[in-house]
DNA sequence: CACTTCAATTGATATTTGTCAATCATTATC
DNA sequence: GATAATGATTGACAAATATCAATTGAAGTG
């Protein structure tokens, strides 16, 4: 695939959305389309900058648009009942957002909501389907970032379910610095409250557990800043529980 | 779609199978294919039974093949450190499982064991990916089941956080009811140890909780057996956490 | 600077849930 | 029928986690 056909069609959406957005982190899921479907995909796409704090999508509401991200970091958010919530992962540059009921009954079954300011765009699920009916290789591509997706909330699951707090404390320190942030010392952009609902535990208990992995010597922390001192440590911890 | 096409491939492979085996509770994922490709499917597959207790698929161990279920009943189990074991969900006949990993990395992320007896065929997932690059309505339909999928887990993961051990116990009782065996007074043939694996608590909980449940007149239970007398009870509770 | 505000932190305590050991019940076995 | 063996149940207790209230600290505002 050359590069060049791409970047084409990136300069003709004037913002060079779309051809990279839907990247997962890997390869992008869009270098299999033609530069017809390209360009019909992203034609009365419209796009949109969010604030920090701003809703991008919201749970249970209709999802008639699928989203991709431009620029910045965006959280996932499961909301329960009452004020109860759960961050299920974060999002950056470069992601598809499908809202997780396409295909199936055209609702949101989560919220996303802007952590840094974000740049992104609203493409027409009907555009979606037509690539799936008419590009098999599309198609498989998003089978495969649906089955990543299972697979993570699947760990997630397993996680949350069998460990202590200071395991999955680590286990989110760790996808932080290895999945999101790709860096180390990493200034994550979240309240306390924020991380431990990442962990669905609350706020005091995940507080407590910081403060012992910074006694410890494991980490060191300022403000939403955290460094990671001993990853192995992190590790171990993750591993026992 | 004419009825009669599938009954004829069916009664190629003699025991009437994979046609009815994809179908996922609802319609079959299987009713878009033409003759030539449920006969490609359908050829080379094998046939085997499990008793009850006997491991289909195993987590962590290459997944090179699909399994479809034609009868009976089995557990899927996220296994995790030590002997830790969370039963994410039953498949009753006429599932389709694809080992969680298909499409990623070729491996299983959960194994499968069978809780009755099970009649499954096994079907090289190569045969998968020709059809999802040949017919892009069955791309479709794998999409569907997968995100189906997806949502199941993301609200099992929700509910398992945030929910104390009644409301738990409260929405395994009605997923049983309502998604699993259809009819009221169930059998589940399970033990009360897979029960609460399936709740992500211990099984002396879930007994406490299943007796509380018995003590208000909600449910009566004999044996593996159970009896829910009183659902609007059970929902309320489910809701309230 | 004083004052407000809000997030972060800490401490004391209550609740939930798990652990361990004992008992009961049922079925299988001789 | 006596006797294992196994799963279900119960009780006492311990550990994990949440809740509530108070304090600190930093950032903004007048």
């Amino acid at each position: 695939m050359e590069p060049r056909r791409i970047e084409e069609a990136c300069i003709k959406c004037k913002d060079r959305c779309c051809a990279r957005c839907f990247d997962d982190g890997e390869e992008s899921i869009f270098n299999c389309l033609t530069t017809e479907e390209l360009e019909m995909l992203v034609k009365e796409k419209r796009h949109v900058t969010f604030n920090a704090g701003e809703t991008i999508l919201k749970q249970n509401t209709s999802a008639s648009h699928v989203v991709c991200i431009k620029r910045g970091l965006a959280k996932i958010i499961a909301e329960g009942d009452g004020d109860k919530k759960l961050i299920l992962r974060l999002v950056a540059t470069h992601s598809i957002l499908t809202g997780g009921g396409i295909f199936i009954d055209e609702i949101r079954h989560f919220t996303v909501q802007a952590v840094t300011q974000v740049d992104c765009c609203f493409i027409d699920s009907e555009k979606i389907y037509e690539l799936v009916s008419n590009n098999s290789q599309f198609a498989f591509e998003l089978l495969k970032l649906n089955n990543k997706q299972n697979i993570q909330m699947l760990n997630n699951l397993v996680g949350i379910t069998q460990k202590y707090m200071p395991g999955r404390v680590s286990d989110l320190l760790l996808y932080l610095r290895n999945e999101i942030f790709l860096c180390n010392p990493f200034d994550t952009r979240l309240s306390r409250q924020e991380l431990a609902d990442m962990t669905g535990m609350t706020m005091e208990s995940f507080i407590r557990i910081l403060k012992e992995f910074k006694t410890s010597g494991i980490i060191s922390v300022d403000g939403t800043n955290i460094h990671i001192l001993d990853e192995e440590a992190l590790q171990l911890i993750s591993r026992k529980g």
